[in-house]
DNA sequence: TGAATAGTGTCTATAAGACAATATCCC
DNA sequence: GGGATATTGTCTTATAGACACTATTCA
């Protein structure tokens, strides 16, 4: 609402920047790192894969996988590194969140975090392992419904709540904002499935990020009407009760 | 699909950043900007704000508003300062955007740019006198429809391209998805009207974003029905035809 | 009076929710 | 056969599009 808050030293300061931008290097910048989470889907609940801290700053709290940014490397491939040496993971649904950079975020210095969100089946996650040390799979807690927001809590197998560290509970607050608002849309839902799936699996998934039970039958209709998957003839296997056909996915055709 | 298109090395610097966190000046940092499209419309279109370059790289090229982040200044408040100093705009709605850090997206030095977007009032923009040299208000030609996205043209009075420094064309192409995408659900198109405005104005600004007709009745219906809007009594004025009633946002209440 | 746009009422098509009925598997 | 879930079909309700009609202003 302010339009004058900041004194005009800052001004000054950014013009100066502004006009040495060849010689950046002579102005203090700030770190940037990429902070990654990675969500998966079982039990009926949205789980994140978490990283225990063994150092200062925030020791001993749960922290999201992240590392800085290469002089040399753009910030997609600084995620995909992250994943791949810190969750043991490669070729999976990896976008971009929001970039956070609030002065005291970290208290050593200052510290700019570009998010990450990253979609894996369950089964891939808990085969993979990485080795930094103390993981864990942790259950979020999502204390708001719908598109309000807002920080969320990580509880472990027994409910206990994990702290997080810095601001990684307004981080995973707002992937769960950013699935919650694309799942209708988008096809989230089958980055969380294996190959071939059923439709009662798809819909827990977006029960599941949703935190709200589903009609089974609109749910039905809307996926099949849509095109977004495809009949694969083959049926679930080992299962007490009658085997419910198997679909993959099928980006729409039509538009 | 590939999950190692990363050479190790790449692995060992980031690790030693990691490592070095308390003397994280140590390591090359990359250049952090803020880079503001301000968009608004008029002439059943939409149009930003663009300042043409007067240096090199890109000399004589027009880019969007943008500044280095202060190493004591949080991005929100670089994008409002930027939005300040070089547009003359304060207390506008301002929204992070994306952040950019392809590696060669700058040709002098590393420089990863958090994209935000404004959105104000036509009459607010052009009585806005900002001291940066040469700007333009540039109607945006959008190559593609509905969600699929990518790079747009920025056209002058005259219908002639005008030639964009950098990867603006890609931001504002993420600019107007992004508007698309939030339209139908978020009060976007409120900011880009004064305070009280007929529903054909709000009608015809959601189709500048869309680059559609809307049924007028729908929308209508629409709009009055979900609470959006409160009529205020008054009529507009000196129009040759039936006078419309004005109304003003009103943020819906139930839920 | 005519041109132009505002605003209302009604019908239809589409999508979602509710619910019943049948089908298919394992025990 | 019994239990559990899959799958299909029908009815109801809410919303969007289409269209006809009336209202109000200025030229």
């Amino acid at each position: 609402m302010s339009s004058q808050p900041t004194p005009p030293a800052d001004d000054v300061a950014a013009e100066r920047a502004f006009l040495a931008t060849y010689d950046a290097a002579a102005f203090p910048h700030p770190s940037v790192t990429v902070d990654v989470a990675t969500m998966t889907t079982f039990d009926g609940a949205l789980h994140a894969l978490l990283v225990r801290r063994s150092d200062h700053p925030a020791k001993g709290r749960w922290a999201l996988p992240g590392g800085f940014v290469g002089i040399e490397e753009s910030l997609d491939g600084a995620a995909e590194r992250v994943l791949r040496t810190k969750a043991g993971l490669g070729g999976i649904f990896l976008e971009q969140l929001y970039t956070f950079g609030a002065v005291e975020r970290d208290p050593r210095t200052r510290v700019i975090s570009v998010g990450y969100y990253a979609l894996v089946e369950a089964s891939r996650l808990t085969a993979a392992k990485p080795d930094v040390g103390e993981t864990v799979l942790a259950r979020i807690d999502v204390p708001w419904t719908g598109e309000s927001g807002g920080p969320v809590r990580a509880l472990d197998e027994a409910g206990r709540e994990l702290p997080l560290a810095f601001d990684h509970a307004e981080i995973l607050g707002l992937v769960v904002q950013r699935m919650r608002g694309k799942i209708d849309y988008a096809p989230l839902g089958f980055q969380l499935l294996p190959e071939r799936f059923t439709l009662r699996q798809l819909q827990q998934a977006h029960e599941a990020i949703l935190d709200r039970s589903l009609n089974k039958d609109s749910f039905r209709r809307s996926i099949i009407t849509r095109g977004l998957v495809a009949a694969t003839g083959e049926t679930e296997k080992d299962v007490p009760y009658r085997p419910a056909e198997l679909y993959r996915y099928a980006q729409a055709e039509n538009g």
